[in-house]
DNA sequence: TTGAAAGCGCTAACAA
DNA sequence: TTGTTAGCGCTTTCAA
């Protein structure tokens, strides 16, 4: 009994644009013309007065659902993340990929759907294309995944964030540029007069890390740096793994003067490690992450880092989404964005020994 | 073109109710009755087998708008975090709840739609209002915030996470009990052996830092501790202000042998200036945050918190909605969830001095 | 146990 | 410039 008066209370006696049109006195489809304006039919200005008056006065709301049902768009965009639950970011990226998408389909009178599912639960290509979403943005998948490819070459919306695009399809793909972004800290730290510089290296198989692994060989051999071998650390992304490879690094003799961890979070660990061993950050070593998480203004010293543009790819990815549906003009299919150095404490000259 | 492609290809020309059907040999309604599995309707076992195959063969998927259409119901919740970019909590807490109504919607068959208005656009109540959702939760709005409350009032399904609800509408709420928490946080410092807490307090007219007040002020007096005016110190919940406070508080006479942080980010603060004034963590002072954000395992020592149980509360306040618009039984409508003391590195027993 | 038919609230031909 | 009408894909009476 409750539930009735909820239900019919509101979404069921909502006035209509039935209601509406009986209010002006004119035919249902003159309240619809009237009110999606379109330049093609023409309403005189008196018509269109009173409809707009009647609609105000019942405080008419189109609903949403009879337009999808008959436009046969629902003008929501889902997001799903396969992995969401692996990440060591702890949802930071996530949150400025989402926020990034938000602002753009927002601005685009578009609705953002989050799919929810478990790393558990793999859900079926056909969970997506019940016509409640027009398209689907997938969040850092990985390369073994299937469902987007599935996805994408059904010839649904597709697109990828952090991740490649298929070329035998329309999906979408946008991605940073980590070996930019490895360049961009060796050339800084190289600028600063460093060439003794170790790399941590994150997990195998990781495209990221991968990626800022290139970009550091590529910068090593670029700028002749004399590195050998052993300056090339297995690591991986926890503070645990920074800690236990920032001191292998400093028991290196020479010992780097500058390391580059592949992530901020390692690069904590990286800190912990200076200080255990007694070395000033920076005075006495150099140290750089990656990602530009929150933690970096927090921490003693603050954490010199390269930043991916979480908000403008996510940003970029719906709009380049919002264009495929569209289809106004046929959108570029994969987009890479360049990483930005940010310079704060952790990094400096080596001392003159 | 393209677009007609898209269009008709996967939205327009996927198999319908009418096609199954056919492919049956029975007729449409038949296929929805054995679709839907109703216990009114009984259907032969040589029928509904026919129609199962026939929906296989053909990947029948039912549209989900048609039957929101004629339900009247989408089966999506939405969500709408008023003050998000405010948030000193850089999203942790956001990102937790969020996942807990995930989860409690999903395992119900429903979706999330997030709707992000800016800070600075105050969507209209018509905005949620459209059919487009069936309910709406609102993430720590502010008490002056009219939205919620005319949403309530018009009947519309609502819930409040961190804030309260309304005594004359039927909107849930759900909050965490920051008296007890701050309470807890005291009775483990008293517990060892600490007599001399100080409180950074957080910004006044915020809910989260009041309570925590009161807590503190109810465990003076229950402890019957021998604290001095001196000891309330006014913070704030940046790094910035719990250094600054922290600094002021090790300065007083006798110095506080604990401090209380309003917050985790504000608690790095007060580390910081242990640190610069010397003094050991935990063996010259103890410290607790609030909030268990992910620095707490990060920074050194590593951080003695009060959690809240975002991820419960979110699906907490998830079923609770569920359970209001389907009206199985009528739900609670005001829940508090009690805050976890979680014991890390910070506290320990005072010195002997 | 099944089918025919009405209709959910709206858009968009087509007519007038 | 406006009205009539036919659906969009489904659920659900009501009849058979």
């Amino acid at each position: 009994m409750v539930k009735r008066i909820i239900n019919s209370g509101i979404l069921e006696n909502g006035p209509k644009m039935r209601d509406v049109a009986d209010l002006a006195g004119v035919s249902q489809a003159t309240v619809s013309y009237v009110l999606n304006a379109k330049s093609s039919t023409r309403i005189s200005p008196e018509t269109r007065r009173r409809v707009l008056d009647a609609a105000d006065t019942l405080s008419y709301r189109p609903n949403a659902i009879a337009r999808a049902m008959v436009s046969g768009k629902s003008k929501i965009i889902g997001t799903y993340q396969p992995h969401e639950g692996k990440s060591v970011l702890a949802g930071f990226w996530t949150n400025s990929v989402i926020r990034g998408i938000s602002e753009a389909l927002h601005s685009q009178q578009f609705h953002l759907l989050l799919y929810g599912y478990r790393e558990s639960e793999e859900p079926s290509l056909s969970a997506f294309m019940d016509g409640r979403v027009d398209g689907l943005i997938v969040l850092a998948p990985h390369k073994t995944d299937a469902l987007p490819r599935q996805l994408a070459m059904s010839g649904f919306p597709t697109a990828i964030i952090s991740g490649v695009g298929y070329d035998d399809t329309d999906a979408i793909s946008v991605d940073a540029d980590n070996v930019q972004g490895a360049r961009l800290a060796m050339d800084h730290l190289v600028d600063l007069g460093h060439s003794q510089i170790a790399l941590l290296a994150g997990p195998v198989g990781v495209p990221n890390a991968e990626d800022r692994r290139k970009g550091y060989e590529l910068a090593v051999q670029e700028h002749n740096l004399p590195v050998p071998q052993s300056y090339r650390i297995q690591s991986g992304f926890s503070r645990e793994q920074g800690e236990e490879a920032a001191i292998a690094a400093l028991n290196l003799n020479p010992r780097p003067t500058a390391l580059l961890a592949p992530n901020d979070i390692s690069a904590l660990g990286v800190l912990n490690a200076c200080a255990i061993r007694g070395l000033r950050v920076p005075d006495d070593v150099s140290v750089i992450g990656f990602d530009n998480v929150p933690y970096c203004e927090l921490c003693t010293p603050r954490l010199t880092t390269i930043a991916q543009p979480a908000i403008e790819m996510g940003r970029g990815a719906a709009e380049m989404m919002l264009s495929l549906i569209s289809d106004e003009l046929f959108p570029e299919k994969n987009r890479k964005y360049p990483l930005e150095l940010i310079i704060r404490e952790s990094t400096a000259s080596p001392l003159i020994k």
